[in-house]
DNA sequence: TTGTACGCGTTATCAC
DNA sequence: GTGATAACGCGTACAA
C-alpha cells in the first residue's frame, strides 16, 4: 500500500521530515549523503507523495484545466486531440496534469465550479465563441486562462494559427487560377474562427477586384439551424460559383458527393479546396487540396503561455505564423477547358 | 480573492467551523435557522471551498482518471468523444471531475505518476489492448479502475457493446443476402475489439457452413505496418469478395473510393457495410449500412462502475446490450442482377 | 444542536 | 546542513 509518508521515512531514517522533504524537491540546503540516503529509501519502499497535501501546502493544484466543446459534430474533432497532445507534452514535463471539461458554449456552472474549488491553476479554452459567456467569468474570477483562437478585445491572451492570412493566400489562389466567383461554406458562424475566414475570404475578394455576391457565402452549415453542406454546395453552383473553400473536411467530403451526385465535376467545372488537412482528405477522389497547421504546436504554445501566468509571468497573445497549403487536384486547372459554361 | 476559508465564516458568523463545515456539506445534525444563515453568508461573500483541503481531510481527490488513446488516427475519436460525454454526465452528478492521461500503449510512466501521487481515485480504460501493460500496473497498484470494452482474464472490471453478437448479425444479414465470400476489413489487430469482431465474423462463417478464405480476412489496415484501406478493398475482390466489412467508417469511406475507382460497383458489384455509425457515412454516395451503438452509455455504464468501485462496492463486467443496424444502399440488393461474374 | 481539538501530508519559516 | 514548529483548509471523533 502506498500508506507511506513523509513522517514515517524521516523516522525510519532518523532525521526530520524537513530533510526528507528537501531530499525529495531538491530545495534548499542539504548534504549530499543525506538526501542519497533518503533517496534509496525511497527507492526500496516504493514511497508516494501526495499531491493533495503538497497542492495544500503550496496552494496549487498542479493541474490545468482544458475545456472542450461538447459538440455532436465531431468534423473538427482531429484538431482538437492533436492540441491536447501538445497541451500534454508542455503539461507533464511541468508535472502537471489535465482536467478536462466539458462546454456546451452556454452552461458554466461546471467550469465555474471547477475553478471555486480550486481544482486547477489556470484554464485553456480549446474554442472561442462570440460573445462567449465564459471569458467573462474567468476574467471576474480573476484564473490564469488563455484561449486558442483569437479572442478580440478580451483579457485573455489567445494563441492562434494564421486562419486570416492562410485564408487570404488560399482564396488568392484560387482566384489566380482563373475564379472570377468563389464560395465560401463555412460551419457555425457564433465561432470566431469561422468569421475570421469570412473576413479573410472577403479581403482576398477585394484585393482582387471582385465583387462579393452573398449567396456565394454560405455559414452555420451543417448546423442545426442551417443547410447542409449538399445544397449550399450546390446553392453556391447554381449562382455561378466556379470554385468552393470549405471550413473544414467533412464539410469537404459531403460537399465533393453531393457535387458528384449532381454531375458537378471537380476540378473541371469547379475547383475545391478545404481547412484542416486530414488523413482522409487525400483519399478522396479527387484528392482535396487542403491547409494544413501545426495544431500541436498550437497546443504546446497555449500550454507554454498558460504556465508562464501561473508563475505570474507576463503572457502576450500570438499568432503562429507556420502553415501549408497542400495543393492536390481539386484545384488543379491543367485539366480543365479554356472556357467554361 | 477566494481567500475566504472557512475559519473566516465561522468567525464572522460567530459559530464554530464545525457548524460551517455541517452547514455546507448537510451532514450530520444541524439546526434550520443557523444553516441557513451560514448558506446566505456564503452567497453574499462567494466563498470558495477548497477541494485540495477536503481531499486531504478525506483522502479523495474527486477525480478520476480517463486513459484516452494517443493515436494519430483520428478515425475512432468520435467514439472516445461520445464515451467522454457519457462519462461526463455521470461524473459531474457525482462532484467529480475528469483527468485525461493519453496514452500510447507502452509508456505507463505518466499514468504512474497521477496514481502514486493520489491525482485519482480511480481510473477508466477507453480501448482495451492485448496485453497491455498497463492493465497489470493498474491491478498491482491496487488502484480501482474499469475498462471500456472487453478484458478476457483481467482483473478489471469490462464495459462493453455487444460487438460479438453485433458482428454475428451483420455478417449473417450479408450472407442472407447472397454473399458467399464476405471479406473483413479492420485496424490494429492488437485492440482486443478488433479480434473480438474477427472471432464473430469466423464464428458466423462457420455457421452459414462457409469456409473462411485467408486472404479475404485483413486486419492492421490503415496502421503504419499494413496496407491501406484502398489494397485491402482491392485486394479481397481480386480474391472473389462479394461484401467487405469494415470495422471503422474511416475505412469504409476509403473502402468506397477505391472500389469506385477501380470500377466496381457498390452494392451491383459488392455490398459494403461499416461499424461505427457517424454521421458521414450516410452522405457518402451510396449511403453505407451501419452499426450503431450508443457510446454515451457506454461511458455512463463505465463511470457508474468506478463510482461503485470507489466506495468499496463489488462491481462486475457487462455487455450493453443494444444496438442498431442502419440499413442503406450499400447493402441493397434489390437493384442487383440475378447473377454475379 | 453546537463547539473543541486534532489529524490529513506536505512545504515554509525560522532557529540552531 | 539540519531540525522543530507552524501553517495550508477542511472533516470529524468526542465532548458539552
Amino acid at each position: 500500500m502506498g500508506k507511506l509518508t513523509i513522517d514515517d521515512i524521516a523516522e525510519a531514517l532518523g532525521v526530520s521530515k524537513t530533510t526528507v522533504s528537501r531530499a525529495i524537491s531538491g530545495k534548499g540546503r542539504i548534504g549530499e549523503k543525506t538526501r542519497l540516503r533518503v533517496k534509496q529509501y525511497i527507492d526500496e519502499h516504493d514511497y508516494t507523495p501526495s499531491a493533495v497535501a503538497r497542492g495544500l501546502a503550496q496552494n496549487r493544484t498542479f493541474n490545468i484545466g482544458v475545456i472542450w466543446p461538447e459538440s455532436t459534430d465531431a468534423d473538427e474533432l482531429p484538431f482538437f486531440q492533436k492540441c491536447l497532445i501538445g497541451i500534454s507534452d508542455v503539461t507533464g514535463k511541468a508535472g502537471c496534469d489535465i482536467l478536462i471539461s466539458l462546454y456546451d458554449g452556454k452552461d458554466i456552472s461546471n467550469i465555474r465550479r471547477l475553478i471555486r474549488h480550486h481544482k486547477v491553476d489556470g484554464v485553456i479554452l480549446t474554442r472561442t465563441l462570440a460573445g462567449d459567456p465564459l471569458v467573462g467569468c474567468l476574467e471576474e474570477l480573476g484564473i490564469p486562462a488563455v484561449a486558442i483562437g483569437s479572442l478580440p478585445g478580451a483579457g485573455l491572451p489567445g494563441v492562434d494559427n494564421d486562419n486570416y492570412r492562410a485564408c487570404l493566400e488560399l482564396t488568392g489562389l484560387l482566384i489566380r487560377r482563373g475564379s472570377r466567383r468563389p464560395a465560401l461554406i463555412g460551419g457555425d458562424s457564433s465561432h470566431i474562427i469561422t468569421r475570421t475566414r469570412r473576413d479573410s475570404f472577403l479581403a482576398a475578394l477585394r484585393k482582387a477586384g471582385i465583387d462579393p455576391v452573398p449567396g456565394l457565402i454560405r455559414l452555420d452549415v451543417g448546423t442545426s439551424s442551417g443547410e447542409d453542406a449538399g445544397s449550399a454546395v450546390l446553392g453556391a453552383a447554381a449562382l455561378g460559383a466556379d470554385a468552393v473553400i470549405c471550413m473544414d473536411d467533412r464539410l469537404a467530403g459531403a460537399a465533393l458527393t453531393a457535387a458528384e451526385s449532381a454531375r458537378l465535376r471537380v476540378p473541371e467545372d469547379i475547383l475545391l479546396a478545404s481547412f484542416y488537412d486530414s488523413p482522409g482528405l487525400a483519399l478522396f477522389s479527387p484528392p482535396v487540396t487542403a491547409i494544413s497547421f501545426d495544431d500541436k504546436a498550437l497546443g504546446r504554445k497555449s500550454a507554454e503561455t498558460l504556465l508562464r501566468l501561473i508563475d505570474g509571468e507576463p503572457a502576450e497573445s500570438c499568432v503562429l505564423p507556420g502553415y501549408e497549403i497542400r495543393l492536390r487536384k481539386s484545384t488543379d486547372i491543367s485539366s480543365r477547358p479554356a472556357s467554361r459554361t
